[in-house]
DNA sequence: TGTACATCAGTGAACGCGCGTTCACTGATGTAC
DNA sequence: TGTACATCAGTGAACGCGCGTTCACTGATGTAC
């Protein structure tokens, strides 16, 4: 790899950032390309010698996103008693700080609505990562007790990804903080009959 | 009400029921005036005798659409057994049928994500339309176990306005309807311990 | 009741702006000899 | 090593299309006398 090479692949990975950050605070539609490249420190023009198109973009910052959020996520958690695993990820994604997150925040609550109406493609690429999301959560669910593992995950992740959204959509209400609060309870209450954690 | 006016009013009727149609199924930004109007059996221009913009547009059919959805989701409750009740509005919200339902399914899924991208006004009606969802579920909650019954509502509210997301989202993915299904059962999960009810 | 004028819902074309994409150009880096 | 040419990331203006909004116009209904 050449000089020009690396200084292109430092402009890709700039590109995406960028777009990552624009990506989760308003949506594919939102994410302009003019300003995603302005985000990066570069001109509109440049922008098609690193992609085919804004969907091609928009693909490979979700995937990005998407593995970035896992990663915090999951982290350390076999630090953790196997017991206390589901509720950390709850508090960990469904927390104030998660919410306002412009860097690192979960893509989903602005992305999930518009996939009907954008590329086609977008729909295949959501759907794996909600189904990565949902086998990350699954390995660290307790033991089976009434609901599948799986199922229980992909509820989880379901109601995870609801409250972010509707917490995120509210944000200034006085309603936001109290969505997080309910669906962190409604959680854990769903995670087990009381009597069966300490 | 003279005749030119009835009918106007008629007009004004089919371009709410028009627009309530396109905003479920494309969202804000997919509800083309001219599509709306083109729904109404009307042309573009007639718009502006209706509406000073199209955001006014859109706040009156979110409140629109808003009502009949509770409408629906709480209709004939007081016949079913109390315990039943919140089982019932999670089986109807949480439906296949739901999630195909263009006509009249719930628009929070295609318009939540838009929120933060369009005018402000319509962030404080979505608010209220979450409020009046969740008080409509309160009234419903069997008596309080562990979490309070305000709580458990807006929780509810999340889980399944996240469920139909996704659902609505991965349609057409296997994981669409195992979403659903996942949502009802960790719903039921957190109404109770299991013992409580029957 | 009939007539002349006013009103106004609705038409259809045009306007203006935003945004994805294209394109001729530049200048720094790479390659051939 | 030096020189001449090729490559190509990035620039900035322009193009084209979609969409909200405007506007001159029409014809049916309403109003005044």
């Amino acid at each position: 790899m050449n000089a020009r090479e690396e200084r292109k692949e430092i402009s890709h990975q700039t590109i995406l950032e960028s777009a990552a950050r624009l990506v989760r605070d308003k949506g594919i539609s939102g994410a302009r390309v003019a300003d995603v490249m302005e985000g990066a420190g570069l001109t509109v023009g440049g922008f098609y010698a690193h992609f085919a198109s804004k969907d091609e973009l928009v693909d490979e910052t979700l995937q990005r996103i998407g593995a970035e959020l896992r990663d915090r996520l999951f982290a350390r958690l076999e630090e953790k008693p196997e017991a206390d695993r589901a509720e950390i990820i709850l508090k960990r994604y469904l927390s104030p700080a998660h919410r306002e997150a412009e860097t690192l925040g979960c893509p989903l609550p602005s992305v999930v609505g518009e996939v009907g109406t954008t590329a086609p493609q977008h729909r295949d690429v959501l759907a794996g990562q909600v189904a990565a999301i949902a086998a990350g959560v699954e390995k660290h669910l307790p033991a089976e007790r009434v609901i599948p593992r799986r199922l229980l995950a992909i509820g989880f992740v379901a109601l995870m990804y609801g409250g972010l959204s509707l917490a995120r959509a509210l944000r200034g209400t006085g309603l936001s903080d109290e969505v997080l609060r309910a669906c962190r309870m409604l959680g854990v209450a769903a995670l087990g009959t009381k009597g069966d954690r300490q």
